[in-house]
RNA sequence: GCCCCCGUAGCUCAGUGGAUAGAGCAAUGGAUUCCUAAUCCAUGUGCCGCAAGUUCGAUUCUUGCCGGGGGCACCA
């Protein structure tokens, strides 16, 4: 806000300048304000004069002063400004200018630092779309809470959005998963039968293989084989996909929508699709497969979308998913994928321009992997050893809440370091816990004043909140100020950890206030104004925390 | 060979063109009669992988190289 206002302030004086023929440019650039890192430098600086220098045909310097000249400030904002370094304008604040926010935070309560950047527009995040084939692993956690979060984040700025997970029910993938059940009854009733390496090793594939046989019992080898596995198929992948949701929902995710990809070939949308591109001649014959066109929208080679065989490839089915996506009117389609898979994005996109949409309605997320580690030592993850640790171990080990913070507090494109010793430990270490805590102590500070001091929340009008000028208040202040613009890039560019390293930041000025005064103290005002403080950073953790998807205790 | 990600303090990592590059951990020493010590305070650490280029100014953008990881199917 009091950057906004400084920005136009500048822009003003500068037009001012320009009517007074001081300036003779009227080409103005772009006001950019920062924060100086270093405190002598002021509270906000710009560095307007260096870049308005060849246009103006005058030394930065000089442009500066003129600014400064014909700097309004009708609601005195500014202490002092001086012109520093090669021309840069750097803005001292006066310390009660910050204050205002505590009004803000305390009126818009749960939507503050909601930036309407949305407008209402439609957008889907589907994420995870792991196959039903397996138990979900550390890996899918992470790119499940990351597209978890990005799509809290983008509802609270003001997003119409809906979370979608991806079945692959309809490739070879399931057949084998009902294949390896099938192979494991043979074994379970004592037939002679190879249990080849492309099959599913993991014990829950022997799991379920006894419990059909505790069902069924030898009746499954007097059906056909081909009727059966295809029977165990689905029941496998059903069984599967709802250990997969339940999974999710201890990490606190659920979704809008399950979608099969089945049901684009039932419903005829797969060849409808293939019938679309063949229409606008985008796909060719060649050597008895069918081809799309990728190189035509930047792909660097056609893709093959009907084999040798008749059969569609997954992209094929793909290219009809993300039809239907656009067909059911979001505006902006959001996909998080594992890194791994980086390698296609090329080829949806092509596929996603030919259907006529803007390259900005279709966004690839992609997160990188996950190393699960024990005390610095790299958990075995081998599915072959069947010593795999599953999303839904860690999840019981370490609690929903240091997971999700966890996977938070890497950029999602870089490795992560996942340790549960760490994970689990309530230090500094593990940041989750330093958050959480600036909320639980502030409850316990509301209830100490309601109780003993019979202190209530807002009550101090503005004379009395300017008693808060200590430099440590003055900086819990700022850091609130800067919510709201943290929270909107974090939307805009897609990187819910911003809102995580700005949650942390918080938290360290809140305990350092904390430890060096006392916010109920002998005198009553004073003590009225602090609890309002302190009140709203609880506001803004509980926000903060909130869209992360960890919850905010009372009492730790 | 081509493509993507990463390379910043001893370790794990922030830093969407600005001035003297930050935080946590680890190490050492301190702080609690009083709102939760899951906290705080103090003390050091850097060829921002290397080299060119763009720029008034580069850790940030471009290109090339080096190192680590991943991906390059008529698999999904």
């Amino acid at each position: 806000m009091i950057k906004q206002r400084v920005k136009q302030m500048v822009l003003d004086a500068a037009r001012a300048a320009h009517r007074s023929g001081i300036l003779t440019s009227a080409d103005f650039p772009e006001v950019s304000l920062e924060e100086p890192k270093i405190g002598a430098h002021g509270d906000l600086a710009t560095n307007f004069a260096m870049a308005g220098a060849s246009a103006q045909k005058m030394a930065p310097r000089k442009i500066a002063e003129t600014v400064i000249n014909h700097l309004p400030d009708p609601d005195g904002l500014i202490e002092k400004t001086e012109i520093a370094g090669p021309g840069f304008i750097n803005f001292f604040i006066r310390s009660s200018a910050w204050l205002p926010v505590l009004d803000e935070i305390r009126k818009q309560d749960i939507s503050f630092g909601a930036a309407n950047l949305g407008c209402g527009k439609k957008v889907q995040v589907e994420f995870v779309s792991a196959n039903p084939t397996g138990p979900l692993h550390i890996g899918h956690g992470r790119g499940a809470v990351v597209g978890d979060t990005i799509a809290a984040l983008l509802a609270f700025c003001g997003y119409e959005v809906d979370r979608e997970y991806y079945i692959n029910d309809a490739g070879r993938q399931i057949q084998t998963l009902g294949r390896s059940v099938y192979l494991r009854c043979c074994q379970i009733a004592g037939k002679d039968v190879e249990f080849p390496e492309d099959a599913y090793q993991g014990d829950y594939i022997r799991d379920m293989a006894r419990s059909v046989m505790a069902e069924k019992g030898n009746k499954l080898f007097e059906i056909q084989q081909a009727v059966a596995v295809e029977m165990l198929s689905a029941k496998a992948a059903a069984e599967i996909l709802a250990g997969i949701r339940k999974d999710l929902e201890e990490l606190g995710i659920s979704f809008d929508n399950w979608y099969s990809e089945q049901s684009l070939y039932d419903g005829g949308r797969v060849n409808a699709a293939m019938e679309f591109l063949s229409q606008k001649k985008l796909v060719y014959e060649k050597d008895g497969a069918l081809w799309f066109s990728a190189t035509r929208f930047g792909d660097e080679k056609d893709r093959v979308v009907v084999r040798q065989n008749g059969q569609t490839t997954y992209f094929a089915s793909d290219i009809a998913y993300h039809m239907d996506k656009f067909q059911r009117g979001y505006d902006l389609v959001i996909d998080v994928w594992g890194a791994d898979h980086h390698g296609y994005v090329p080829r949806l996109s092509a596929a996603i321009s030919a259907m006529g949409k803007q390259s900005s309605q279709f966004r690839v997320i992609l997160t990188q992997l996950v190393n699960l580690l024990r005390k610095g030592k790299p958990v075995s993850m081998s599915t072959r050893a069947g010593q795999f640790v599953t999303l839904q171990d860690v999840v019981k080990e370490v609690g929903r809440d240091a997971a999700r913070f966890i996977f938070l507090t890497r950029h999602h494109e870089s490795p992560l370091d996942f340790d549960l010793e760490v994970a689990r430990a309530k230090t500094n270490d593990n940041p989750v816990y330093y958050v959480q805590y600036v909320h639980a102590r502030i409850s316990s500070i509301r209830s100490k004043a309601a109780e003993e001091k019979d202190i209530k929340p807002a009550s101090a009008d503005s004379r009395t909140l300017e008693l808060l000028a200590e430099p440590e208040e003055i900086a819990l202040l700022k850091q609130m100020t800067r919510y709201p613009e943290t929270v909107e890039n974090a939307a805009t560019l897609m990187e819910p950890h911003r809102v995580a390293y700005y949650l942390m930041e918080l938290a360290a000025l809140f305990h350092a206030y904390y430890n060096k005064h006392r916010v109920l103290c002998d005198d009553v005002k004073l003590s009225a104004a602090r609890l309002d403080m302190v009140v709203a950073v609880q506001k803004v953790i509980r926000n903060g925390l909130q869209i992360l998807g960890v919850s905010a205790p009372e009492t730790m």
